[in-house]
DNA sequence: CATATGTCCTGAGAGC
DNA sequence: TGCTCTCAGGACATAT
């Protein structure tokens, strides 16, 4: 599941398209549900075929393509992929771009939750920023994200999701964060004292930076590919995400338990996170 | 306004 | 072995 770090390890794999000049952007013949991809290919070529890259830049899980005056987000939600060279299978690209120099970009997605949407950069706030995303989590100051929390009676865990409250958290890293900071995930997070809100948000850049060294968490399902094409390996470093059952790294003598808020797991050692 | 729930999608794995 | 069923969850639309 593309969080935050995959999506910049992503964006960092298609770095070389900066300065290249976009030939096409197509729609490969797939056999599945095509995925939302607005406007049409077509246009979205007409507008952007001959333009040149000039930046690759994440907002929040998204990716975004920028010429002169285009935006082009990809977003890859559950099972997206966005990398310059061969994706798991061929059966599941949903968009393809080709660059000068012989430069071929793919989002492939396997369950086509995805979405592709192209707006002029004039637009970008407006339609994706306001209203939709808070600050990006690597980027928020620590006054900012206890305010934050500190305004919402919703547990910690739910509300570290939203990504109005806070752009690029997922549900992976919002488990490891807390069990981390020792926060139980079902505390209510406007019951949790700035103190500890102050380190659960060193944590989380401390966990964020590591994964994106580390190139992003790919999973049992092995969807998540780095750049080239290898899995991530923050992986390695979980100790409670998809854990339920194991013994507790930290303390040794409970196990690991999941429970579902908002209809996501959540996974937690009760012994280590008890306040 | 804040929060809660339903929906989309495919493939892996469980259970019989 | 092969079938059916459940589940994974990001983000948006709709409901409370």
């Amino acid at each position: 599941m593309p969080e935050l770090p995959e999506v910049e390890t992503m964006c960092r794999g298609i770095y070389p398209t900066v300065g290249k000049l976009i030939r096409e952007v197509s729609q490969p013949r797939c056999d599945y549900r095509p995925i939302q991809i607005r406007p049409p290919v077509a246009e979205i070529n007409a507008h952007m075929a001959g333009c040149k890259v000039i930046a690759i830049t994440r907002l929040g899980k998204r990716v975004i393509i920028q010429t002169n005056d285009d935006s082009l987000i990809l977003q890859p939600k559950m099972t997206g992929l966005v990398a310059l060279e061969s994706p798991p299978d061929p059966d599941h690209v949903r968009l393809q771009i080709d660059f000068s120099g012989n430069l071929r970009l793919q989002f492939w997605d396997r369950r086509g939750l995805g979405t592709v949407e192209w707006m002029p950069t004039k637009e970008l706030h407006d339609r994706i920023v306001e209203g939709r995303l808070g600050p990006d989590a690597l980027r928020i100051t620590p006054e900012d994200f206890i305010a934050r929390l500190q305004a919402t009676t919703r547990p910690i865990k739910v509300a570290l999701l939203d990504q109005k409250l806070l752009a690029g958290v997922g549900n992976l890293y919002a488990s490891e964060m807390l069990f981390k900071a020792k926060i139980d995930p079902k505390k209510q997070a406007a019951k949790i004292s700035p103190a500890r809100l102050r380190v659960l948000h060193q944590v989380m850049l401390d966990i964020l930076q590591l994964a994106i060294t580390l190139e992003g968490s790919t999973l049992s399902d092995g969807t998540y590919r780095n750049a080239i094409n290898d899995p991530g390996s923050y992986q390695n470093m979980h100790r409670v995400y998809d854990k339920a059952g194991e013994a507790c790294g930290q303390c040794n003598t409970s196990a690991i338990l999941r429970i579902v808020q908002a209809q996501r797991s959540t996974f937690y050692c009760p012994k280590c996170q008890r306040s």
